[in-house]
RNA sequence: GGGAGUUUAGCUCAGUUGGUUUAGAGCAUCUGCCUUACAAGCAGAGGGUCGGCGGUUCGACCCCGUCAACUCCCACCA
């Protein structure tokens, strides 16, 4: 068969997917082996591939490839999640664009088109993942808005407001004053605006009995961009250290135009050096003023209708749009006397999305989440490391936002999402039940009301209040408790995510697992970077910086892409993603292709030197023997770090095994001669290790891994399913003969360069060392590779010949080339200036009497070692240098 | 403002309880090679007083203090 000259992805990418498909490799059951289970945290259901996906699920991709290897049952489970913001702002975007507002639809209708939009987009992200060879247990696709997850979702939350964990209060939240409507944060778009700063002049009390006086009054000037919001003014508010409005502490100040009287009180949230110092405190409109209302028990006067103009409250012109009473009102303060200046101002506004209108603070009545007890075992499971961070530093991080957690709003004003089951008479009073049957038969026993004519809450919940079940829920753990599936899978391995979401989703599926499963949902959670652009910018795309990674993998390969995103990528640490590192990955399948190629030269071309294909360390074949335990070796160091989750240093490991060790010294080390046979045995041999090589990388590059495999030798199993052997002990006799090896052919190679001899051009070599044994079974390698007709020992300087030092052994090199002795004198003494600043600062060390008591024993021999070697090896450039 | 973190070669990063030769890798750079798997390649090489200062220690890239620069998360200035 003939090979292409480079590795070709796309064909064989999708022949092995189907091919690991129909053999069902990825599918899971319960069954006696153990578990490895990671779910995969689900995509926006209508979301598209990016990097941060391919980072994230590569990631899940190689640690499930690696225990299914391992012999484990390994289970990823599949999914999508609702998104109820992103998605509703979808269909709400495409339904502008038919030219059809939401407002002029009812909540059913909407539905239709939202699940109509769903249909047609859901999934396609699911889809794409393939493309990237993710080994996913599709059969267990679940997707947050599937009929049995909805019903438990109501389930969870009718359970937590019945153990009294959810109850109503209000909260600010942002009000869109032309539909009406209230706006997540994501929905308000923050611009700088150019705005006026207006400097108004409260007069104060200064008598204790609280009666204005005149004669002792005097004012206090305040800045506010707001001024049509003072009739709703509850307080004024100062730095307590500020020297200017101490006699003010605990008096009273009176609000313009309606003579309002509101205490003065201190905080040190007011910042002295802005404005004047004083803050007055609307703690209706304004989110920082209602945290400071709420801590300084200050009333509430919200003088607003829900269109934005002013309500019976305000006292003065009622049913004025606010930014119509804003001019009004300065012109009146300014006639009479309490506007002292205005200053330009330019500071953050934010703008409905939707309409583009100012938005407007208000305060909403919410559904809440009460936290605390929820946050206990959830912390003290991540702190006693029963849950282990990687890396580690999250845990504080984490720590941090428990111990000061704050309730969660559950509520969302959007109907995409599961509908609230609380469900309303005209009174206002409510009852929390799953279906309206049941909440009139609730109703009867709380209200003792029959037949109330019932409304259910508008409001959707939370998309986190649905995903934070996620790990349990996919095996119906919360809906089929103790069913075989949860019993099997529950607590699943590795939970692989972004750091950004660590409070919204991590800290809450730990505390959901342990209220309802009472246990943990996973043993460790590996947090990925962010991937950002060359530049170090977050991708976006506003931007326009996110790469087409689908276009990518056509360029480049699925298996290149996974390597490019996973070679520069270590735990929590955020990734520069340069399109430079997936030619790298592509170079690199084309080296194991080429690879491939000289091994298929090989095969026709075998000979039999070896009886048997059993090559043993007496034997003159050096090279096989050396890479059979740097192959263990590595695949040690491998296993290490993937325990640690070290992924993209096991790569390193790997890639620079088959590249430099295997590709560069070893096949190089058993090439034969031009058209030379090769022995048969060795030949056997170097399938093998090929084999296993490919084995140790496929969990990160698996299709040119299983097509290598399958080209290797005819095989009826596949890689994909290939149980990994067990680690075998290594010489390190035979590692350290290796290394010195590949020193002498390195060190004489670069004397040839140096010195200018061509490649083609042949040496004599002499060497003259203390120890020739250590030359036994590798002199005919190094031969070889530094194009040697002979090697010979010697004790004499041999004359008319190139001198050299390598570790402590004296070289002479024999040429046809004119000798530059001026070049091997400079490197000499280069050498030498080295080792004696070397020897000078273990010397030093060494006649320390503190450390010669206080060291390790270990170190000590260690040092005297160094010492020892660094005078030999001076004795011997020495040597040299005196016969040049 | 509160919290977390980073600073090591031109760039991106390793450096695992302080002692394996006065620091490693990849990319980039330089030199020489169209050598019969691979020029998307081969063989070599150069490059860093580990952000600054001070301390602990026989010994510090590693521990402590301090200063500086940068990044992220949360709250965001009337």
């Amino acid at each position: 068969m003939e090979l292409s000259k480079n590795f070709e992805p796309q064909a064989i990418e999708t022949k092995w997917y189907q091919h690991w498909l129909d053999k069902q490799y990825f599918k899971s059951e319960p069954d006696e082996r153990e578990p490895y289970t990671i779910v995969m945290p689900p995509p926006n259901v209508t979301g598209v591939l990016h990097m941060g996906h391919c980072l994230n699920n590569s990631i899940q991709d190689i640690l499930i490839r690696r225990a299914r290897m391992q012999g484990k049952n390994a289970c990823w489970v599949p999914g999508t999640d609702h998104a109820s913001i992103a998605t509703e702002a979808k269909v709400v975007g495409m339904l502008r664009e038919r030219g059809i507002a939401k407002s002029s639809l009812s909540r059913d209708e909407f539905l239709g088109y939202a699940w109509e939009w769903k249909e047609k987009y859901g999934g396609i992200i699911l889809q794409q993942l393939k493309k990237l060879g993710f080994s996913l247990d599709w059969d267990r696709t679940s997707f947050t808005m599937d009929k049995d997850y909805y019903a438990s979702v109501i389930k969870v939350f009718i359970e937590l407001h019945k153990k009294g964990m959810i109850y109503r209060g209000k909260r600010m939240i942002n009000w869109d004053t032309k539909a009406l409507t209230a706006l997540s944060d994501e929905e308000v778009i923050r611009k700088e605006t150019k705005q006026k700063l207006y400097f108004l002049k409260y007069s104060v009390e200064t008598t204790d009995d609280g009666q204005p006086t005149t004669e002792n009054a005097s004012h206090i000037v305040i800045a506010t961009v707001r001024p049509e919001t003072i009739m709703g003014d509850t307080a004024i508010a100062v730095h307590p250290d500020d020297e200017r409005y101490k006699h003010l502490h605990g008096k009273f100040a009176i609000v313009p135009l309606i003579n309002k009287r509101i205490p003065i009180i201190t905080d040190d949230y007011v910042t002295m050096d802005f404005g004047t110092g004083a803050l007055k405190v609307t703690p209706a409109h304004d989110m920082n003023d209602n945290q400071l209302g709420q801590k300084h028990g200050l009333d509430v006067v919200d003088i607003f209708n829900d269109d934005g103009t002013l309500n019976d409250d305000a006292q003065i012109y009622i049913g004025l749009d606010r930014f119509a009473a804003r001019k009004k009102i300065a012109v009146e303060l300014e006639e009479k006397g309490f506007l002292i200046k205005t200053e330009e101002y330019t500071s953050e506004v934010g703008y409905s999305e939707r309409t583009d209108t100012v938005v407007e603070p208000r305060l909403s009545l919410q559904w809440w989440l009460s936290m605390k007890d929820l946050a206990t075992p959830a912390l003290k499971t991540v702190m006693d490391e029963e849950i282990k961070f990687y890396p580690p530093k999250f845990r504080n991080l984490y720590r941090h936002w428990m111990e000061n957690i704050k309730d969660w709003c559950i509520s969302r004003q959007l109907w995409w999402g599961h509908r609230i089951p609380a469900w309303y008479d005209n009174e206002g009073r409510y009852v929390v039940a799953e279906t309206e049957v049941e909440a009139k038969k609730l109703f009867k026993i709380q209200h003792s009301i029959s037949n109330a004519q019932l409304k259910q809450d508008e409001d959707c919940l939370d998309t986190w209040f649905s995903s934070w079940l996620w790990p349990f829920e996919v095996f119906k753990g919360y809906s089929d408790p103790g069913n075989k599936e949860i019993k099997y899978y529950y607590p699943t391995d590795t939970l692989v995510t972004a750091p950004e979401i660590i409070f919204f989703w991590v800290a809450r599926m730990i505390m959901a697992g342990f209220e309802f499963m009472n246990e943990k949902p996973f043993q460790a959670v590996y947090f990925t970077g962010i991937v950002r652009d060359k530049q170090g910018r977050k991708m976006s795309k506003s931007l326009g910086n996110s790469p087409d990674l689908l276009g990518l993998i056509d360029q480049y390969g699925a298996d290149a892409t996974r390597f490019g995103i996973m070679i520069a990528s270590p735990a929590g640490n955020d990734i520069l993603f340069d399109e430079s590192a997936l030619e790298q990955g592509r170079n690199f399948n084309n080296k194991m292709w080429n690879a491939l190629k000289l091994l298929k030269m090989w095969e026709g071309r075998q000979d039999i030197r070896h009886q048997t294909s059993d090559i043993s360390s007496s034997t003159n074949d050096f090279a096989v023997v050396w890479f059979e335990n740097r192959l263990n070796e590595v695949k040690a160091e491998v296993d290490s770090m993937m325990d640690q989750f070290r992924l993209s240093e096991a790569l390193k490991t790997i890639y620079s095994l088959i590249w430099d060790d295997f590709c560069s010294w070893y096949l190089e080390w058993v090439k034969p001669g031009f058209e030379q046979p090769i022995d048969a045995a060795i030949y056997k041999k170097t399938i093998g290790f090929f084999t296993e090589l490919m084995q140790l990388l496929h969990p990160f590059m698996p299709f040119i891994t299983e097509e290598i495999y399958h080209l290797l030798d005819e095989r009826s199993d596949d890689l994909c399913a290939k149980l990994s052997g067990k680690n075998i002990a290594t010489d390190l006799l035979i590692l350290n003969k290796g290394k010195l090896l590949k020193e002498l052919i390195t060190g004489l190679r670069d004397v040839r360069n140096k010195q200018q001899i061509k490649p083609k051009e042949t040496i004599e070599l002499f060497i003259d060392s203390e120890n020739k044994n250590a030359y036994d079974g590798i002199d005919a390698i190094l031969r070889k590779q530094v194009n040697a007709t002979s090697i010979s020992f010697t004790n004499t300087p041999v004359a008319d010949t190139i001198s050299c030092v390598i570790g402590k052994d004296k070289f002479y090199i024999k040429t046809e080339q004119p000798i530059n002795k001026g070049n091997q004198k400079d490197d000499l003494e280069k050498e030498l200036d080295h080792l004696k600043g070397f020897l000078i600062s273990v010397e030093k060390k060494l006649g320390n009497e503190k450390f010669v008591s206080n060291a390790k024993p270990e170190v000590l021999a260690m040092e005297q070692k160094k010492k020892s070697d660094a005078e030999t090896k001076i004795r011997v450039i020495e040597e040299s240098l005196s016969l040049l």
